[in-house]
DNA sequence: CGGTACATTGAAGGGGCTCAATCCACGTGG
DNA sequence: CCACGTGGATTGAGCCCCTTCAATGTACCG
């Protein structure tokens, strides 16, 4: 599943979490060797292995560095709901971990790396590098807006529209850390994520895809999805990209 | 409109705010009265006037005194989805404020009385007053852990687990500041915004309300709702309150 | 080559929606 | 004091989107 999402990436490259923090803040030297420093202890996770347990207590986030994971709940009767989706460069633990037991399990779908990071630590940098925090901090604000923008999902799109955003976040947020050009990638998800991520059944899912192909919206051909009119299917999914970036404390820190 | 919620208080009574917050950090007498002065600066907003208004920029949070507020999205063909509601001694404005454009509406349902915090204010309190920092964070950490909460309600509930799931949400929440009795407490909402809350038309809603009356789990009196049965209805709804108290990070700021 | 995981398709049923009417409480002005 | 308007709750009929259940196809792998 989406080999090139595991590509052996140099320590000595920039990794998915600075790419994406260095968007907001332009980050000096020694921030930059702090964040490096923050992800050298990894650990391996292989696929369909716990990261985090629903229920288990935790003194730390981690931060995805290859791979993905996803974060669900599942219900006395066995339905699930997939919350969000990790991709490399996202915290994993917000905001569950904050809990006296987490709150939700996290799972890795492909082999993945992943590093730690001490609640102690991360507290400290409130002091030492406000700037990185609060870059930090606008990361966990941008995950929670997804989870708004998944709610309006399932709580009022249809099917179709649905799919739609789904395709278009995912491809946005894969933009960012560079694992997707301008308008394809390759779907870490089956179909059945897919449907437990959405609130929609497999079938369901699959022929929400059927029709979004057959209106020449996307194209798939095997695990690649190519998204043939993003105008389009942003129009049909209602799609607006900017909870996904474009932070304004920024500017309030331009001074620190 | 649960006119008791606007009962006048006075300024030298502990605010909701303070009183959430003082259940997970032990706050000094001087915390108490930087939390007082924040609040000093109060507004008036009057029923169904917008707070925070989509597209807008924004220099800093709200904190609701007094009232109730929702949080929502509206889609281009009417459709609305309320993300959140917003009760006394709740922020209002996170995580949307913090982009460059808000993301989201918020509208007094009942007049209100709000006091504003600029992001300036914020940042400096994690180096002079991390402890209350940490406490504010993790207010935000909570509401991400509803917005959680209610993703798994719209998606993989169904219209009568939802409905109880949402009744008794608001009873806990509404218990903490002190709104609420044991088992029954005024309703701030109509059926349309139920409905709008979890993803289901008023017809749906009412003929829920009734299912829930008849199998003689909550009572409805006017506005008054009376959960008659507090055990069946958390097992029906799979309700687990801990998503909305219990933070860890309070052993860790012990010692600060 | 059989097994497993996943995609695909069909048929039938139901949960929740739409549309629409009615009811009720309340406030307001003549 | 009553007529009327308004916002909200309630109820019914019909329908459709999506689910469930089930079968089949297909790629890959040990």
């Amino acid at each position: 599943m989406a080999p090139q999402l595991l590509s052996t990436r140099q320590a000595c490259l920039p990794t998915p979490l600075t790419r994406k923090l260095a968007q907001l803040v332009s980050l000096t030297v020694e921030e930059i060797a702090v964040l490096r420093d923050l992800q050298s202890a990894t650990r391996l996770v292989g696929r369909n292995r716990e990261i985090i347990s629903e229920g288990r207590k935790y003194d730390g986030l981690f931060v995805l560095i290859e791979g993905v994971s996803i974060r669900y709940r599942v219900l006395h009767d066995g339905r699930r709901q997939i919350l969000n989706i990790t991709l490399p460069g996202d915290f994993i633990g917000f905001p569950g971990c904050f809990f006296e037991n987490a709150l939700y399990s996290i799972a890795a779908l492909t082999d993945c790396v992943v590093s730690s990071m001490p609640f102690a630590q991360l507290l400290g940098f409130f002091e030492t590098y406000p700037r990185l925090a609060a870059a930090i901090f606008w990361s966990f604000s941008c995950e929670t807006a997804m989870y708004a923008e998944h709610l309006i999902d399932v709580g009022r799109r249809s099917a179709l529209e649905r799919v739609a955003h789904f395709l278009l976040e995912l491809a946005t947020r894969l933009q960012v850390i560079g694992l997707a050009d301008e308008c394809s990638y390759q779907m870490p998800l089956t179909q059945e994520l897919i449907g437990d991520a959405l609130g929609l059944s497999v079938p369901h899912v699959n022929r929400t895809l059927r029709q979004l192909r057959e209106e020449n919206l996307v194209a798939i051909e095997g695990q690649r999805v190519v998204i043939k009119n993003v105008e389009a299917l942003s129009r049909l999914a209602d799609f607006e990209r900017s909870y996904l970036g474009r932070f304004q404390l920024n500017d309030l820190l331009a001074g620190t």
